[in-house]
DNA sequence: CCTACCGATCGGTAGG
DNA sequence: CCTACCGATCGGTAGG
């Protein structure tokens, strides 16, 4: 039983939820118990709707899922496109690079557990293109690290182990950052930088 | 329909599953999958039983994980305290105990995904002790890292940041790790135990 | 170890 | 946006 009022004139204006509240109910609750643990049911009742209705902003749970990552994937690309575009410089790239991405994994914590906690569960191709864009990431580091080898400035045996190393000490940022606690998102991302570049024996 | 030779004299010898084998199995799903994307019927069809049958060895899904998130995290500080009872020296202590960890990582994959992604789904009290459990361990490490620094062994801001980052970039190997790769897991090991000393900046 | 079966809940559809 | 409803599957029990 809607209110009254004026509102009552437009139809669409009953519209209560956006498909990004959708989204974000959805973001919270899969970073909360995960993709599978979560029922469309608990979603829709966090928005104040019955489930049936969250048809009208969405067309599957997959599909849900399926956004949410292939949007993050595609901000932390982004991101580090941004990050490393300023300089050449091996060093310069990797502080920038780990910076802005343990950055976002304490900003954006919900995202950060979603992804790596529930890309599994996609179904294929976007499964695979997923990890492609991973993989992406993961490389364009790794060149960064063998660049700063052959010019002297980094000095590590294998790059591939330390860019596992950098990205995935990062990510877990997500799993025990507070706002409320003592150090701000950029403290944590400018020591983390540091952290990468000692990974890679740099002696600044 | 079980085949007419002699062990059928002793009804027990009927028994061609064991617990061992059910946790094994759900190990195996659950690390695959995840706790809630893995269904009973699937442990017992990996198994060739039925699911009811599953009872026999169990007395709920739910106490299957229990048993495998406390079974790895007691062996984690298990290891823990061997890695560190040979020295006091906090450079010894740290490499020794990241060298035991990241080893673990790699030669224990399905329980450090099970842990690191189902714990959450533990009811209480099991997930407040188990988180207690990392808790303790992670603190283990801090304490190392700070007595490394009263002693000018290391020089890091912040200890805290400096053991969560050396605890996960372990953790992580074993998303990537492969046994059939061209680096052992002793060499993995190795290799991360010295990144933890660079990350503290040991100038060894 | 099995078959038979339970209530609950799942994601999703029909139709308004 | 809703109610009414669907088949499928879930974890688990009864009883042998």
């Amino acid at each position: 039983m809607p209110p009254t009022d004026t509102q009552s004139a437009a139809p669409e204006a009953r519209q209560t939820v956006t498909s990004e509240a959708v989204l974000d109910a959805a973001l919270t609750l899969f970073a909360e118990r995960g993709y599978h643990g979560t029922a469309l049911s608990q979603i829709a009742e966090r928005l104040g709707i019955r489930t049936p209705s969250l048809y009208n902003h969405m067309r599957s749970k997959q599909e849900l899922l399926e956004t949410l990552v292939a949007a993050t994937l595609r901000d932390v690309l982004t991101d580090f496109h941004g990050a490393v575009a300023d300089s050449e410089d091996p060093v310069v790239q990797l502080r920038a690079a780990t910076r802005v991405y343990a950055l976002r994994h304490a900003t954006h914590r919900r995202e950060a557990l979603v992804v790596n906690r529930d890309t599994t569960s996609l179904p294929e191709p976007a499964l695979t293109e997923m990890r492609e864009r991973r993989r992406e990431h993961e490389r364009a580091i790794r060149s960064i690290i063998m660049r700063g080898i052959e010019c002297g400035a980094f000095a590590v045996g294998n790059a591939g182990l330390a860019s596992f190393a950098i990205l995935e000490m990062s990510v877990s940022i997500a799993r025990w950052f507070r706002e409320d606690g003592p150090r701000t998102a950029e403290q944590v991302a400018d020591e983390y930088a540091e952290f990468a570049l000692r990974i890679c024996r740099y002696r600044g």
